[in-house]
DNA sequence: CGTCGGGTAGGAGTACTGGA
DNA sequence: TCCAGTACTCCTACCCGACG
């Protein structure tokens, strides 16, 4: 009934706070206030980790690996820590101040969704009225209500509890916790196609090379020398595009690997080749934060007809690694180490010069 | 405006493996 | 044989764009 209000939203209230648009909006912000010295080739990898990584919240550290083997007392929490020591020497901070440092855009965008959730929560509630009507003569469950989270409470706060809580607080209260507890979710779409958007301007601000052209999500077959297109076929699109008159580059940006997606590097690199219509080699490049070694090892070593799938493994940041493994890294790391050194494995600022 | 299929990620259950 | 660490695989939650 009041929908014809909604056409006038203020500005600066975005549709999808974890969307593209808003995305891309708060990342220009971010770098709008950035000195010309922070925006050096050399600290691209610094707004990486600005923008994008977070603090676990169950351990308090940055996040380098799955937090249930990041706990304490399990393999990877003295890695963690290595991580975190290392990042927070690293970005002139301290171990204490560092979750303050990173995650700059998932706090930005959390705030804008809780703007958004208080602008349409009235209109919500009148629309669940209506649909809750007709079922009034009964006695249903309320959305929000969950027994187990106020017996947690209570047998808690038993002895600080002097009067009785009304249902109302509760309801509030179990809202509020699921709130905080869902909004960890929605980083997923930051270091997904987030991770592209932050790559592509980091590319564009840091990168000297001003006749490079960086664009993500375009779709393969527009791109110019790759406009054979099979009949049929769905378009592909490629996560990360850079053009330049010494380059052309595809690149598969993966904020981290599991084994199932790890396929799919094969499958991407095929389409590329078959839609290549300019008879010229192109190059083809992973760019990723993970840290697990076994997936970097195989992602430096993987071969197709006798090449290596990747003329490029990027890492955000190769110091990181050799500080997370530590001194005495097992067989695997130290086999990433060794593609450090070589050459196979090499820092996102090192590329963007090289381009 | 709502729905649906497709894309992204981290989480997490289970299978495997290698050393004591 | 046991068990802890590793690897594989599927699951869940979210956003987007096409479409009606």
């Amino acid at each position: 009934m009041a929908a014809s209000q909604l056409g006038g939203q203020q500005l600066g209230n975005p549709k999808n706070a974890f969307g593209a648009e808003n995305r891309n909006r708060l990342i220009e912000e971010y770098f709008d206030r950035q000195s010309v010295s922070e925006l050096r080739t050399h600290e691209a990898w610094k707004h990486v980790y600005r923008l994008l990584l977070w603090p676990d919240p169950t351990t308090g550290l940055a996040h380098c690996y799955e937090s249930d083997k990041c706990q304490p007392g399990k393999n990877w929490y003295s890695r963690s820590l290595a991580f975190h020591s290392w990042l927070s020497a690293a970005l002139g901070s301290t171990p204490l101040e560092l979750p303050n440092e990173i995650d700059w855009l998932f706090r930005r965008a959390a705030s804008d969704l809780a703007a958004d959730v208080e602008r349409r929560t009235p209109r919500l509630l009148e629309a669940a009225k209506r649909q809750m009507a007709p079922y009034s003569h009964q006695k249903f469950p309320i959305a929000g209500e969950d027994p187990k989270v106020i017996s947690i409470v209570t047998q808690a706060l038993e002895q600080y509890i002097s009067e009785s809580i009304s249902e109302e607080s509760w309801r509030l209260l179990t809202l509020n916790l699921r709130q905080y507890y869902s909004l960890e979710n929605k980083r997923k779409n930051l270091v997904g196609e987030g991770f592209e958007d932050v790559l592509a301007h980091v590319a564009r601000r840091t990168c000297e090379n001003p006749a490079l052209n960086v664009d993500a999500r375009q779709v393969l077959h527009d791109l110019p020398g790759f406009n054979r297109q099979r009949r049929g076929e769905k378009p592909n699109k490629v996560d990360l595009v850079v053009m330049g008159r010494k380059t052309r580059t595809l690149v598969t940006a993966k904020w981290s690997i599991r084994a199932d997606r790890e396929k799919q590097f094969t499958t991407d690199f095929d389409d590329y080749v078959a839609a290549e219509s300019d008879g010229r080699p192109f190059q083809y490049v992973l760019i990723t934060n993970e840290f697990d070694p076994a997936r970097l090892m195989r992602a430096c070593e993987k071969l197709v007809s006798n090449n290596y799938l990747f003329n490029n493994v990027i890492h955000i940041n190769t110091d990181a690694l050799v500080a997370t493994y530590g001194n005495a890294p097992e067989a695997s790391a130290a086999r990433v180490v060794k593609h450090i050194s070589n050459g196979r494995l090499v820092s996102l600022s090192r590329w963007l010069q090289s381009l």
